[in-house]
DNA sequence: AAAAATAAATGATATTTCTCATGTTTTTTG
DNA sequence: CAAAAAACATGAGAAATATCATTTATTTTT
């Protein structure tokens, strides 16, 4: 049997139940995972890899909501609300993920309290980031947008010995997740190239000047060259 | 001592504690019922009134998350992160609400499983909305973003005898929650009235034909004359 | 290594949306 | 009720962003 190691919940699902389901899965780098209105028997927890969780819009447009990568879970929201999936998950590289079924999640709903509340501090951090994501949306310019989700990504995967972003997205994913088309995303990464705020490098993406961009993300009217 | 009589948690909360310091409060309308950044020491469940929840801009413009009416909790993202309040709340009407203070929201938390669940189900119903919002604002247009806000105003609170949708909102605060200028927002409404969708009437909004709104939500293509 | 496929970049133009100025209507206040 | 204030409305022009066509670079495949 799979044990839940690296999983953040290790110590409230893994403790009360025998998991007779569980099982360890990899799904290939650029796979589906689940599509929207799927409906789940169980939650994925990732143990490695990274994913994007995404809506296509009628237009054949995609919004990215989020990226997720190790210790998170996927699917959860749906599993609370007893309904089938409202997004689409896709694997962006090789992702490992353990299963929980249903029955195990729903024992320890159930049955630990300490379990409850980490779920509902989890949905309470994200519940604020979706609130910044639509002010953002709402209220703020490409540059402010790319600005806040260059930094947002460097927090959330960390960089490598040499210093780049420890994550590899599309030109077109970044764009679908700031909200606009490619072209316009690209122009405004090369614009933060000049101003010497980033330097890209094949595929890596190196902040160097963390100042100038949380300057920009918090509105400041910093004109663009 | 009041009782939590029309909150949606009724059962959950007021079963289990004595509510010691549990209080009925009064907001006048177009006041702050709490302001960004505002440590909360309980929270407040509406019992008769709506009120928008926001956040400032720092260019000044304001973004609205959010629309509450009656039997809806005010503050419990805050509470659950242990955190200030990440948002404002201000009354648009007179707001009647009753203060859960934070001791018995947490020995709820703590003793009753079906509280927690019910909570959870709460956030993950706004998590949904949440990123629905997310993708309209980042994929749609501003018609297509005014056509579902309508039909969700609608459906959120319901409409008067005479039809109309029964709150009232200032074009700028519409204008607010789409994410789009007053200017923009006073077009598109005009521009659905010019299309017999809606009727406006002083402050009253009739929507007449919701199929053409439902169709342009979906991002049909639908092309405003 | 060459060919093919994919991703990134760029320019020109079209479209959407914003901003500002101003006018009108509605609501509130004295 | 009249005056003032607030909300609503509209036009013209500016700015931001999207779209489309095309080119260049990079990665993958054969």
């Amino acid at each position: 049997m799979n044990h839940c190691i690296s999983c953040v919940f290790h110590n409230s699902v893994c403790r009360n139940t025998s998991y007779p389901n569980s099982t360890s899965t990899v799904f290939p780098a650029r796979t589906t995972i689940f599509e929207e209105g799927t409906p789940l028997k169980g939650l994925y927890c990732i143990k490695k890899g990274v994913c994007k969780i995404l809506k296509l819009s009628e237009h054949g447009g995609e919004q990215i909501i989020q990226f997720l990568g190790e210790k998170t879970l996927l699917g959860i929201r749906s599993l609370i609300s007893e309904e089938t999936t409202n997004l689409r998950a896709v694997a962006l590289t090789e992702v490992y993920a353990q299963f929980i079924p249903l029955k195990a999640v729903n024992h320890a709903l159930a049955t630990d309290p300490e379990f409850c509340i980490k779920l509902l501090k989890t949905f309470a951090k994200y519940v604020k980031h979706a609130d910044n994501q639509i002010v953002a949306l709402g209220q703020h310019q490409v540059g402010e947008r790319l600005a806040i989700f260059l930094l947002e990504l460097k927090s959330q995967f960390g960089t490598n010995t040499d210093g780049s972003i420890n994550v590899y997205l599309k030109r077109e994913e970044m764009a679908n997740f700031i909200g606009t088309a490619t072209e316009s995303m690209i122009r405004t990464l090369k614009e933060f190239e000049r101003n010497e705020w980033i330097k890209i490098c094949r595929k890596a993406i190196y902040i160097i000047d963390e100042e100038a961009l949380y300057h920009l993300a918090k509105g400041c009217h910093i004109k663009l060259a």
